[in-house]
DNA sequence: GACAACCCTCGTACAGTGTGCGAGAGGATT
DNA sequence: AATCCTCTCGCACACTGTACGAGGGTTGTC
C-alpha cells in the first residue's frame, strides 16, 4: 500500500535551509557551470567537488543521489525563459515568443537533449512555464483537454525541431572534419535514396545556421495554423 | 586539411563481412536484446560479452566503440517502421501512418529516447524513412527547401509528442507508488499555478494510455493541417 | 563547566564502467 | 615450413556513483 514514493526531487519535502558555507543553490550553480562547459558526460561528483573545494561525497547531504543533481539543474535553465502575458501581447505572439525562448535556452544548454526522455520535468520553473502555455492557449479559445491537448502539440513541436539540431551540433563539435570528403561520404550512403540526394545538392550553399532558424519559424506558423484550425470549426 | 573525419559507422568502410561465427549482425540482435529487456543503462560491454560467450574485449573486433554499437542498434528499430508509398494511399494518409508507426517503435524501444539528442540518425534504414518522408511531402506539393521544412516540422512533431511519454512510462516504471499520496504531493507542488491545478483535477478518472493516443491523433490532425495550409497560399 | 544532540565533511571502499594493449591461437597463403 | 591475417581475450587503467561510518564543529540543556 505505502508503496516506495515517485522520487522526484520535487516530490519531497527539502532539507530545511540552515544557510552555511555550502548551499543547494551553490552546488547547483557549479553543476551549471559544468554542464555548460563540459557537457552531460563532464560532470562527475568527483569533478564538482573539486570546483567547490569539497569532498565529493559531501554533496550527499544536500542532494540524495545526481539524478536529483540534474533535476535542480534542468529546472534552473527552465528559470531563463521568457513567457509573456497572452492576455497582452495576444495568444500567437506570446507562444511564438515561448517558442523561440525554449529554442534558444536548448540551444545554449546542449545537455538538456539528454535529459528530456530519461527526467520529468516537476520543478516550478517549468511549471512555471506550463503554466504560461495553458494560459497561452486556453486564452486562444481551447476548453477543456483540448487546451492540455494544444500545449503538448506546441512543445513537442518546439522539442522535437530543437532536438536533432542539438544531437547534429555535437557530432560535429570537435571533430575538424573534411567537408568534402564527408560530404562524399555522404552522397555515397544515400546513393539508393534519390530524393535524399537531391536535398544534399539543394543546401550545400546555404548557412545551415539560418536554414534551420527559417525551418523553425516556417514549421512554428504551420502548427500554430494548425492548432487555429482546430478552433473554428 | 584532412583532419580527423566524422566518426559515426555509417561514414566509414565497414570490415568485410568474412563470416564466422560472431559477426556484427549477431552482436547487434544481443544489445538489442538487452536494450528493450534493461534499457539504455542494461547494456554493457561485458554483459553483451556474456551473453554471447564472449570476452568483453572481443566485441571491439567488429565496432570501434559503444557508440558505434549503439549506432547500429538504433538504425535497426528504424528497420520495424512501416512508410506506404504516398502514390498509392495519398500524402496525408503515409504521414499518419508513418507518425503511428514511429511512435509506436519508440514506445517499444524507449532507450531511443536517451540517444534522439545525441547521435544522429544516418543508418540506411533511417535513410529509408527519411526518404518516404521526403517523398511524401513532394507529394503533398511542397518544392525546394519547404520539402525539408515539412519533413522536419513533422518528425519534430512525433519525436516531441513521444519523449515525454516515454520520459513520463521511464519514472513511473519500477516504482510500485501510492497515486493517492503522489496525487497530494502534486497538488501541492502546483499549488501557486491554477491553471495547472485545474488540469489535475481534470484528468484523474481517464486512462492517461487512452488520453496521450487521443492527444496524439489531435496534434497530428493540427500538424498536417498547418503544413496544408502552406501550400494554398 | 559538562554532556548530549545536531549538522555537516570526507576518507575509504565497493562494484561497476569503457576501452588500449599486447600476447596468443588457428587457419590460409606463399 | 614459414609467414601473414583474422580473431579472441586477460589484464590494466582511469574513471564512475554512492554506502558507510568515523570524526569535527556548533549549539542547546542541565
Amino acid at each position: 500500500m505505502t508503496g516506495k514514493a515517485y522520487s522526484s526531487v520535487w516530490l519531497r519535502e527539502p532539507r530545511k535551509a540552515t544557510s552555511p558555507g555550502r548551499s543547494r543553490e551553490e552546488i547547483v550553480r557549479a553543476a551549471l557551470d559544468l554542464l555548460d562547459e563540459e557537457g552531460i558526460d563532464g560532470l562527475s561528483m568527483r569533478k564538482l567537488g573539486a570546483k567547490l573545494s569539497a569532498g565529493a561525497t559531501s554533496l550527499y547531504w544536500y542532494v540524495a543521489n545526481k539524478d536529483e543533481l540534474l533535476e535542480l539543474a534542468y529546472d534552473a535553465t527552465w528559470g531563463a525563459i521568457t513567457a509573456p502575458d497572452p492576455d497582452e501581447v495576444g495568444w500567437r505572439e506570446a507562444a511564438s515568443v515561448m517558442a523561440h525562448s525554449v529554442r534558444q535556452v536548448m540551444l545554449r544548454h546542449p545537455w538538456i537533449a539528454s535529459l528530456l526522455g530519461r527526467l520529468p520535468a516537476l520543478g516550478p520553473n517549468a511549471l512555471r512555464v506550463a503554466d504560461r502555455m495553458r494560459q497561452t492557449f486556453k486564452r486562444a479559445g481551447f476548453t477543456g483537454f483540448e487546451i492540455d491537448y494544444a500545449v503538448a502539440t506546441f512543445t513537442a513541436y518546439v522539442y522535437g525541431m530543437t532536438l536533432p539540431e542539438i544531437a547534429w551540433n555535437a557530432t560535429m563539435a570537435g571533430h575538424d572534419y573534411d567537408a568534402d570528403a564527408m560530404r562524399e561520404q555522404v552522397i555515397r550512403a544515400t546513393a539508393d535514396f534519390p530524393d535524399m540526394r537531391e536535398r544534399i545538392d539543394m543546401d550545400t550553399y546555404e548557412d545551415p545556421r539560418v536554414m534551420r532558424a527559417v525551418a523553425f519559424d516556417f514549421g512554428l506558423v504551420s502548427v500554430l495554423d494548425g492548432l487555429e484550425r482546430r478552433l473554428v470549426t
